[in-house]
DNA sequence: ATGAAAGCGCTAACAA
DNA sequence: TTGTTAGCGCTTTCAT
C-alpha cells in the first residue's frame, strides 16, 4: 500500500507537505501541489481513511439505517441518499434495523466507525440507549419521528394525505370506510390514523369508521383484509395507511375474489411499481419520496460541512398526490 | 469519547489488558475478564474502529456494490447482505455503481476504507485499473462476471433457465418468438441470448429468433417492445432478458393494447413484486435470488475469516423456476 | 512555502 | 497472567 510518505520520499518533500497538497490547502504552492498530484496518482496512492480519521479528521462515512430494503420507499431513499452521498465524496454505511436491539447495535457499530452523520427510520420503540447515542450524533430522522426527539426531521405530512385520501372517499358517497394502518407506537401510525379520523369529523358527513391497526407488513394487511371483510356487514371502501399493508390488503381481496370497485372501493398507500397493474388499476397516493429523501440528503450533508452541531430545527415534509385509478367509484345504491 | 485507556484507568490494569480482555482473549483470567467487560460496558466503552485498523486489525466493512437498489433483484441481495454481515459482525458500505468511473471511484474507496472484502456486481465495461485494483483485494462477484476475471462468482444459470422458458414458448407451438436482452458486454446478456437462440437449435422445431439487445432498463424494454410490435410481421410470443427490461416492454404492451395471450404470449424475467398483477398475471422465471445471495453472503464471511486469500475457483450458481401464469397460451391458428 | 514532531486509540511483539 | 512499548498513516500545531 502507497502511503503518503511514500509519496513524499518519491518527491523529496515531507509528508506534511503532501497532505497539505492533497487537501488543496492554500499554503502550498500551485508548482508543489500538481507535482505531489501527478505523483500521488502515478503511484497510485489511495488515501487511508483509518488514518484520517485518527489524525482528527472527520470520517465520511454516513450511516443509513432504513427498516428495509426491498420496500420502494426505502429503495428509493437509499437510491437518492447514495447519490448525493457519492457527489459528496461521502460513503454509505447501510443497515437494515427493523428491530430495537438490532438498531441499537447499529447505532453503536456507525459511533464505532465514527460515522459523520446518521440518517435513520426509527423503529417503533427505539431503546432509550439508541436515543441518548443518537443524541451525541449529528443526525436526522425520515419519515419516522420519535416523540421525544427535537432532532432534525424529513417526513411526509402523513396527517393532511391520508385525510386528503378518506374525504375522497366519503366524496364519492362511502360511509363505511375501513381502514388498516400501521401501530400508534409509529409517528406515521398516528398521524395517519389521525388523518383518517379527521376526514370524518370535519365534514357535515356523518360515516362508520372502522380501524384495523398492526405492524406495516404484507402479512398483517392480508389479515386485517380478510378480517374486515368476514365482518357481517362490509366496509363499502378501505383506505390503506401503509406500502406494505397495501399489498397484503390487495392480496387478500384477489384471494377472497372481492369485486372492486363494485363491492368495494381501494385506495391504496404509496405507489409501489405494480399497484397499477392491480386489476384496473390501484387509486392510490403517490408520495415525493426521492425528492423528500434528496433534499434530507443536501440539507443534511450540507449541515455537516458547517461543522458545527446541526440545526436541530430542520424539519420539512412534502405531501402526496392522489393517483385515482380504477379501484375507486361512486357507491352504487 | 470512552477509550480502552479511560476502562483501563478505572480499573488500574493496561490497556492491553482491557483490550485483550475485550477480544476474549483466552490469557487474560475469566475474572479480569469480567471486571473489563462490566467496565467498559459501564462507561459506554464503544471501540474506534480506525484505531482498530491503525492498529493492524482487519476492518469490519465490506463493500456491497451494486448497479440499482430500486431493481427487486438487487434489493433483495442488499437485505441477504444485511442480515448475514449484521449477524457476523460486519457493516456494509454500500454504493450504486452503474457507470464504470463511479464504480472504479467506489473500489478506490473501499480500498481507501480497507474494507475487509468487496462484493460486486460489476458494470459492463469496468476499467482496466477498476479491475487491478479488485484483483489486490478479497472480493466476489454477483450475477454478472467479468471476462478475463478468475475471482469467485455467484450468480444463476443464465443460459439455461432462458433455454428452458423459450423452449416452453417452442411447446406451446410459436415459431416467431422475439428476445429482449442486455448487451453483450454483460456476461448475462451474452449467457441469456445464448439460451434462446440454444432453444431454437435444439429442438426439431424451427422457428424464427428475433432479436432486440440494448441496456437493461426500463426504458429500453419499453422502445424495443414498441419497435418489435410495429414491425409488419408481429412474433406471437415475446420472451424477456432482464426484469427492467420486462417492465418497460409491459407498459408498450399496455401502451399499444395488444391483448395477451391472444396476440402474444409473454415470459417475463425475475419475479418481481406486481408482476403477478398484470393482466392474467404474468408468465415469468422466477429466480431464488435471497438463497444466492445468502449463500455468497455465507461463504465470503467465511472465507474473509479464514484470514488466508480467498480460494478463487469458488462459483455457484442457482436455477430459476418458471412460474406459469396468464400471459402464455398455445399459439391460436 | 515547507518541515519536524506530537499525538489519535488501538494491536502485537516483547518483557516480566 | 499482565504490563510496556513501538508502531500504524494521517492531521495539526509549531518551527523555520
Amino acid at each position: 500500500m502507497i502511503t503518503a510518505r511514500d509519496v513524499a520520499q518519491a518527491l523529496g518533500v515531507s509528508v506534511s507537505t503532501v497532505g497539505r497538497a492533497l487537501a488543496n490547502d492554500s499554503r502550498i504552492s500551485s508548482q508543489t501541489r500538481a507535482r505531489v498530484h501527478e505523483a500521488a496518482s502515478r503511484l497510485g496512492y489511495i488515501e487511508n481513511a483509518a488514518a484520517r480519521v485518527m489524525g482528527g479528521a472527520r470520517s465520511r462515512l454516513i450511516g443509513l439505517m432504513l427498516p428495509d430494503i426491498r420496500n420502494d420507499f426505502y429503495a428509493q431513499i437509499a437510491e437518492a441518499f447514495s447519490t448525493i452521498c457519492g457527489l459528496e465524496g461521502y460513503q454509505l454505511v447501510f443497515s437494515i434495523s427493523n428491530e430495537r436491539d438490532v438498531e441499537l447495535r447499529h447505532v453503536r457499530e456507525l459511533i464505532g466507525v465514527r460515522a459523520a452523520g446518521i440518517v435513520i427510520v426509527p423503529t417503533s420503540a427505539p431503546r432509550r440507549e439508541t436515543a441518548s447515542l443518537l443524541r451525541g450524533q449529528p443526525h436526522v430522522q425520515l419519515l419516522r419521528r420519535l416523540p421525544a426527539s427535537t432532532s432534525a426531521w424529513f417526513g411526509v405530512n402523513d396527517e393532511g394525505c391520508v385525510r386528503e385520501a378518506t374525504s375522497f372517499l366519503l366524496s364519492l358517497g362511502h360511509r363505511r370506510i375501513a381502514y388498516i394502518g400501521g401501530p400508534l407506537a409509529l409517528s406515521t401510525g398516528q398521524a395517519r390514523l389521525a388523518g383518517f379520523r379527521n376526514a370524518f369529523s370535519g365534514k357535515a358527513a356523518r360515516g362508520q369508521a372502522i380501524e384495523v391497526l398492526g405492524p406495516p407488513s404484507v402479512e398483517f394487511g392480508r389479515e386485517a383484509a380478510h378480517r374486515l371483510m368476514n365482518r357481517k356487514t362490509r366496509p363499502t371502501a378501505l383506505m390503506l395507511g401503509s406500502v406494505q399493508g397495501t399489498r397484503g390488503a390487495l392480496e387478500a381481496l384477489d384471494e377472497l375474489g372481492i369485486a372492486v370497485p363494485q363491492d368495494l372501493s381501494v385506495v391504496g398507500f404509496g405507489d409501489a411499481s405494480g399497484f397499477g397493474w392491480w386489476r384496473s388499476g390501484l387509486t392510490t397516493l403517490r408520495f415525493p419520496i426521492v425528492d423528500l429523501a434528496t433534499s434530507c440528503a443536501v440539507w443534511f450533508l450540507n449541515a455537516l460541512k458547517q461543522g458545527g452541531p446541526i440545526a436541530y430545527e430542520g424539519q420539512s415534509t412534502v405531501s402526496a398526490r392522489l393517483v385515482e385509478r380504477g379501484s375507486t367509484a361512486r357507491i352504487s345504491a
